[in-house]
DNA sequence: GGATCGCCGTCATACGTATTACCGAACCAG
DNA sequence: CTGGTTCGGTAATACGTATGACGGCGATCC
């Protein structure tokens, strides 16, 4: 708390010598045909003089809106939110709103004090990989939920933005068929999301449609050590298939240690294929085929739809295709 | 806007058939003498019939506090600061606050409407990796600085919570030079953050102080493919190193690409080092020795002083050490 | 039995802003 | 000179909450 608190419109006004509506006409530029340009000049002087920023929260519940809207993703430590938010957060501002984040309680270890957070005033939410539940909790704000599955949608209609994850995960099947492979193995990761359970099904699809075509499964954390052991399962298995399909850069990662670990070259011996496209694919040597999926491009999107919900439309549901990227860790089998 | 608006705690009152002070009297707990036991529950349970969730513009405004911080970090699509913003909510939210994140404006390359996401309703702002002019938007506004330099604090005494760089880079000098090595090249990031000149400043100072050391220089931008470049440069000029230090995990991750290219082994031929130890560092082969930053303790040390700033006390500055972590790209240079 | 006291609640107000309704003066036409 | 119109500005109010001042009422005490 400061000595000294911030100066109001009214003491911009006794300063001014005007009144403290006069002071808000001017500074809210509605003055058309209301205040004098000197007059008006005066007040600015004022205001710039004492340094003055309106009370936001005067603000917010004289005209009932907060210009801020809420971005609810699982967590900002993985790679691929961050980009997310930068997104939306870039929509926003061009429309003069803020963006407050709150990630997934999943590390609410302490008091559960706050849900979300805290409780923020809020004009919509931008709920991303998410179930509908987390939405309850906002009942009567306008949301849009982002990379959900059908499953997770409430009742009510919500506008979605989603990735084409099935498409992506096609393209990738396509890919390494085409290139002569027949026995994948999917890497697959261990969370309950709409969009994990997507890939595999759009795997599955695919490789059930291919002549010899044959596939395993194992599962994993999202993180390295879990993947690695996850792709040694399958690599030692009978049958070793000569593609493993990961649902993850940061997984494709953990194939990479256990393909080495086997002395298998990659991708000479082993085909690697990630999801995502994070920064982290064109780290690796060799570098990651994979599909990327506009992170940044999806929170922006998502934020133009929850605009337009504020605005009173209705925002058709946008589905982002994801790209195939074909680097160096995918090639014909050997022999 | 939803057709019906939220109810207000006049509703709750008229709901419960009480005043609307009672109401505030019992959900704001205060209600010691003031209310019977059975008026609350009576009052307690018209606002869950009605799923009333009290206006906190008016409550910013009549209590002239939001209980919400703005983290200002140059970005969050980094790997680093995700971590800073988990640490920094998570002590937030256990104290009943919220934080609201707003990026450095590099990419503000819309009208720049907004210098700071948006004019926010702020308490008081943690501000990490940036320099004191940023802060000078928000005089008045009580703040902490995160990983900054001595050069970039404002006159007025403002709290730090820093990173022990300085000795981190030189754990890693002592490493290498222990390991053999004497020719080292710094792969260095072309960014002017204090972060970075300290870390450029240690190294020489240490190389300087090893007999028959020798030290070149490349800089790169924040980047794999610059910093590939840059590392080539070294490692094809005269004197070749034997040991690359690089200012960041991701320059690393180039440097091992350049050293690849030229058909060097990592670390049999040339030992890599990074900083930072970000989730790519584990993900790299070989996995990459560098110096752990605990980047999620900063944003919860930040917090933790910043709200011992708000109420009203002065936190001594504090300097997180930064850890050697050794793994196995570092080794004895050949011969 | 009347004054006092504690218990339960309500009234009124203020936080700082945006906006509507209003009002005096000046100006203009007739 | 008078009635209307425009210009330039002010007074008043509402947004929803929290809280200090106040008051009714039954019980208690002498």
């Amino acid at each position: 708390m400061p000595a000294v608190s911030r100066p109001t419109s009214k003491d911009v006004a006794q300063e001014a010598g005007v009144s403290q509506s006069t002071v808000s006409l001017v500074l809210g530029g509605k003055w058309s045909g209301r205040v004098s340009p000197a007059t008006a000049r005066n007040v600015r002087s004022a205001a710039e003089r004492l340094g003055y920023r309106p009370n936001q929260a005067a603000r917010n519940l004289r005209l009932g809106t907060t210009r801020t809207v809420l971005l609810m993703v699982p967590t900002l430590s993985a790679p691929f939110f961050g980009p997310v938010y930068t997104g939306a957060a870039r929509v926003a501002a061009r429309h003069g709103f803020g963006v407050v984040v709150s990630t997934w309680p999943d590390d609410a270890a302490g008091p559960a004090d706050s849900p979300f957070g805290s409780d923020e005033a809020i004009d919509g939410v931008l709920a991303s990989s998410m179930a509908a539940g987390a939405l309850a909790e906002f009942r009567g704000t306008p949301a849009v939920m982002l990379d959900s599955g059908p499953d997770d949608r409430p009742g009510d209609r919500v506008p979605t933005v989603d990735f084409g994850v099935a498409d992506g995960m096609r393209a990738i099947a396509g890919h390494l068929a085409e290139l002569g492979h027949r026995r994948f193995g999917h890497v697959a990761a261990a969370v309950d999301q709409w969009t994990f359970h997507a890939r595999a099904e759009a795997l599955a699809a695919a490789v059930a449609g291919l002549p010899g075509g044959a596939l395993t499964r194992a599962r994993c954390a999202i993180d390295v050590t879990s993947a690695r052991d996850a792709a040694a399962r399958l690599l030692t298995g009978p049958a070793r298939p000569t593609a493993l399909v990961c649902d993850d850069d940061l997984i494709a990662a953990g194939a990479y240690k256990a393909a080495r670990a086997l002395g298998l070259d990659v991708p000479a011996d082993l085909s690697v294929t990630g999801f995502d496209d994070v920064l982290l694919a064109t780290a690796l040597e060799p570098e990651l085929t994979t599909v990327r999926l506009p992170a940044e491009e999806l929170g922006a999107q998502g934020m133009t739809a929850l605009l337009d919900l504020l605005a009173g439309h209705r925002p058709a549901p946008r589905v982002l295709p994801g790209e195939l990227v074909v680097r160096d860790s995918t090639a014909p089998p050997r022999g």
